[in-house]
DNA sequence: GAGTGGATTTCGCAT
DNA sequence: ATGCGAAGTCCACTC
């Protein structure tokens, strides 16, 4: 594959409107992105209707069919489209319309440069791997500091590490006093986790009481494991590793983490 | 004022690294926006924490301070900061770096880029009126058609189109057997409005019965509404203009609204 | 395909 | 400042 040759992306610096037309239609017709900038108005239709009077954006529209009109300030585009759209280019009376359609639901957004200061086909490669991170200890430190995470009213006893990778135990007391044995999986909880958990917590009751609930917390389940989980009179609690992140990082808390890490 | 001087961007390709950092650092300096593609990697560590391993994308710095990350396909950025961030360049190890930090939450947001292709300065001026569009008549058609968008349960009598500028009136009937007057609104609602739902309200009460209710149903209220409806024994309903206008273009409704027309 | 819940949600308005 | 609700939310996953 001659990757060499590839240029990541084509620049025209004040093309005049034909000329940008004529960019634009190549692009679409190959799928590549494309990345305005210049004066332009913007109307939507669709779940609602939208109108931007004059000014000069930034728009992309990517070669997925998401569009985006950025404007110098804000978050948040003043106008998009989400994946799936068809652009078409066209030109009247000196004005260079792009225009997003969707079928589901059915809307559409146009962009309408009079002025085009920049216009760049994208042709970039992005293979990079995306990741947010959460570990499982962050996970179990999360949970013991903040047991909201799991439940209201969830009150922490104590918290075992286990040599089993791939999870770890937290012990609870519910707000009706029970005991609540928790499960840790940072990924997906297979049903081994689940035939796991019901084990402790069948120990759990021979040795304490018949009230002890067993839960599993995990971002999410695997296939038949909700069912699993009722038929083994076990609970599932979705626990999200970003929420547990964002719990590690406020400075109230370190210090319990603190405590817990002695 | 001399706008005629005024460049809406500066484009540098292809620079390197320590050109582009000296004309990064200057934008920061003069708060001017930044758009850089080139092959970067992504780190994220605030709330949660992420990483993004290397790839080609399109980094926008706005002069507000939010920053956003954006691979070649998708709607939403890969990485991003809402406004507020503190941007710094800095160049290490051929690399350059622009790191966004934010204070509350605390967190920050670092992209660096092995190469550059495009680097932009922008100073793009946009004073453009951004309005979302549906019409009063639109939103009292809409609440005819699809009363839960102010309460389930509700069952439309009659309505009235009013002389008045600026609101119309729709007579329901809510799940308990109430007698529902509701005024709409379509910017948000002054004292005014609800004096005059009050008004009516009350003149209904002594023709009908004591079981009537006065709601106010618009996108928001003024200020010190809400405790003057509390004073009359009024209610405010949210209803969001965008939401009529969706409603409305749902064709299984649109029967309805010939209904109504007549 | 519709419905549900989460998000580094963001944003706006109320208290 | 904090908290609650809405969004043209979007998106992923379940039923």
């Amino acid at each position: 594959m001659p990757s060499v040759d590839r240029k990541p992306l084509i620049t025209s610096l004040n093309p005049d409107v034909e000329k940008a037309l004529s960019i634009a239609k190549d692009a679409f017709s190959k799928r590549q992105g494309l990345l305005i900038i210049g004066n332009c108005v913007v109307d939507y239709r669709g779940r609602a209707s939208s109108k931007l009077e004059t000014g000069e954006r930034i728009a992309i529209f990517k070669e997925d069919g998401s569009v985006l009109v950025h404007r110098p300030i804000g978050y948040e585009p003043v106008n998009w489209q989400p994946p799936s759209c068809v652009f078409h280019a066209s030109v009247t009376d000196d004005t260079l319309h792009i225009r997003a359609v969707r079928q589901k639901p059915q809307e559409s957004v146009r962009v309408s440069f009079d002025r085009v200061y920049l216009l760049l086909v994208l042709n970039l490669v992005d293979r990079g791997e995306f990741a947010l991170h959460a570990s499982e200890e962050d996970m179990q430190k999360a949970v013991l500091v903040m047991p909201s995470l799991i439940e209201d009213g969830l009150k922490p006893i104590t918290y075992e590490k286990k040599v089993e990778p791939g999870f770890v135990d937290v012990y609870c007391e519910d707000k009706s006093g029970r005991l609540v044995v928790i499960e840790i999986k940072r990924k997906t909880a297979s049903k081994q986790a689940a035939l796991q958990l019901a084990k402790y917590v069948e120990a759990i009751r021979n040795i304490v009481n018949k009230n002890v609930r067993g839960v599993l917390a995990a971002p999410n389940l695997g296939k038949g494991v909700q069912r699993l989980l009722a038929t083994l009179g076990l609970e599932f609690k979705h626990l999200d590793p970003r929420k547990c992140a964002e719990v590690l990082r406020k400075p109230e808390k370190r210090r319990l983490q603190e405590f817990f890490k002695e």
